[in-house]
DNA sequence: CTGTTAGCGCCTTCAT
DNA sequence: ATGAAGGCGCTAACAG
């Protein structure tokens, strides 16, 4: 930086300031100071200006697993968000392992970002809480705030649920059959509460049987599928609600191999708007989550907190899921 | 680190030593030092660390689409061999965006990692180019190195193509189709060479069909079974080369909505080893890249690049391609 | 093995 | 609008 002062016939100081507050030098000596930048292939050292400045424009995001395209379109809106504030955004990818998880907490926590976006794994927060107590922002997507502790992003997946079965039962089905599992997840179970509210709005008019998996894949969709197929006729549902589209994919698929005409025959819907549910023989309707809303919005709640000017509460957003209509669930008849 | 040095009763030389150089410092010195930076919560400041030290212990990886587990898997390797050397890797989506990807480059560069890993989109290099002249080691993935300038880590897609070509033969296959394209790109054309050369070792006992796709997808699968469905039974291959997996996937979806036996009437092999090949109703045969292996190599290609201690002269690590059998191939009869 | 000291490269007052 | 000086938190090289 000195070498770009010589260069210029400036001070110092004026480089800097030509890099930070353009505003405040003079156009000729910016141009001139410009210049000798670029002729010395100057790059300004991040790190000392984060130390100097004693904050970073730099946000860290910890992903639970950077194979599922939830989080990388959540990723993909807090990059823009972060983009408009003229942050960027780093990534580490966690891949489901809570060690791993807490050590990339720690280097972020290291490298004095600025804040965290944290799509944690199922497991205590003990390390979130940790990075909080240096007074290091972190804000939990797809996970809820912890109360007073932290800001939060969530799906309402009751919603979800209920939007998939309504839409079910408004294309004229009325043997619903709810697949996934294990009940245990929280997503899960709340889906089938919403598709349980929604049947039970019908006012007996519609049934829902409860078929438990033990994961939310293709091979148990498969499973699902050939499970129903070899049914009688009587004892088939008309009308399917897989809790996951890798699910609704082998579902569907295995169905079909079974001779069975979807939708005519049974109708199926998925959830998660994955690339599975897209791209399938017969498209399959499904239910999105907002990803790149949810990035945004989580960007924006740690700016938010990050900013000493802004007065900010902790608070938890709760985005809503929306309805893809596709060819697997089009009217019976 | 002042403050612990204070509340251990020891200089802060000593505190850098505990955290840097363990080896050089007193078992009970060590120790109440661990304990002080316990209790204080202190947490290292990396960029001081980094700036002080004039080098930092992180590598940047700029990922061209970080929805293609190819690529997840490259990071997991790289992210792996890193951490043998006590590095961390951090991971920025460029989102098949040429500025985005030099955006990125820049961060890095700015934020003085140690050595950037660059999956790149098929544009110029000039970003690669740029940090390179400032002295900043860049190692291509998935991307041959630029001779003499830089290193790189590709895949045989030629042998690939041969593997899967050869297997269908082996297989029982003769009439044989290379689904795929555009031609223009590298990959598709290496592994139709591939294809080619292992037909025109079997001696005129086998024949290659060229059925040119725009797109390698789902969809673009599915009108290549429906073409393939469509045709007279003499017309057909009895061997579909898919060069891509999500094209295979489609493909075989379309041959059985059609009424065709998947292998017994056609085999169909794919590429790439995405969970398209191994969630199907039939799984399929697929060519896999050794993703964490490319990761690993590329890893330590920079490692290299970026100790002064050992000599390093530029090169491109061509990795092998390896086979994997499903039912999708089963031999004929 | 311990304590002291001089920067790493930049930002930010402060005077000019 | 500009130049000079102090310090961000740490490492490394030195003298004890």
């Amino acid at each position: 930086m000195a070498d770009v002062a010589r260069h210029a016939g400036v001070a110092l100081g004026t480089v800097s300031n030509v890099i930070n507050n353009p505003a405040k030098v003079a156009e000729g000596t910016r141009l001139r100071v410009l210049d000798s930048i670029a002729a010395l292939g100057f790059v300004r050292n991040n790190l000392a200006r984060s130390l100097a400045a004693g904050s970073a424009n730099t946000l860290g995001f910890v992903i639970v697993d950077i194979g599922n395209s939830l989080f990388v379109d959540i990723a993909r809106g807090a990059q823009k968000a972060a983009g408009e504030r003229d942050m960027k955004l780093l990534l580490a990818n966690s891949d489901v392992d809570l060690d791993s998880q807490n050590e990339y907490l720690d280097l972020f926590d290291e490298a004095r970002v600025s804040g965290i976006l944290l799509a944690p794994l199922d497991a205590p927060l003990d390390g979130a809480a940790k990075v909080r107590s240096h007074g290091r922002a972190v804000v939990l997507v797809n996970w809820p705030g912890e109360p007073g502790e932290s800001c939060g992003v969530v799906v309402d997946e009751e919603l979800g649920g209920y939007l998939a079965t309504r839409h079910l039962l408004d294309s004229g089905r009325s043997r619903l059959l709810f697949a996934g599992g294990p009940l245990t997840l929280h997503a899960v179970e709340q889906r089938y509460a919403g598709a349980r509210r929604a049947v039970d709005e019908s006012g007996g008019a519609a049934t829902l049987e409860l078929l438990e998996t033990d994961r939310l894949t293709v091979p148990a969709g498969l499973r699902v599928g050939h499970e129903i197929a070899g049914r009688s006729v009587d004892d088939r549902p008309d009308g399917i609600f897989a809790s996951a589209d890798a699910l609704a994919s082998g579902c569907v698929q295995a169905l079909i191999y079974g001779g069975i005409n979807v939708p005519a025959d049974i109708a199926v819907i998925g959830y998660d708007n994955n690339h599975f549910a897209a791209d399938s023989v017969v498209p399959i309707s499904t239910v999105g989550q907002p990803g790149i809303e949810m990035g945004r919005i989580a960007a924006e709640l740690l700016l938010e907190e990050t900013d000493p000017s802004q007065p900010h509460s902790h608070r938890t957003v709760v985005t809503e899921p929306s309805l893809i209509v596709r060819a697997s669930t089009k009217p019976a008849g």
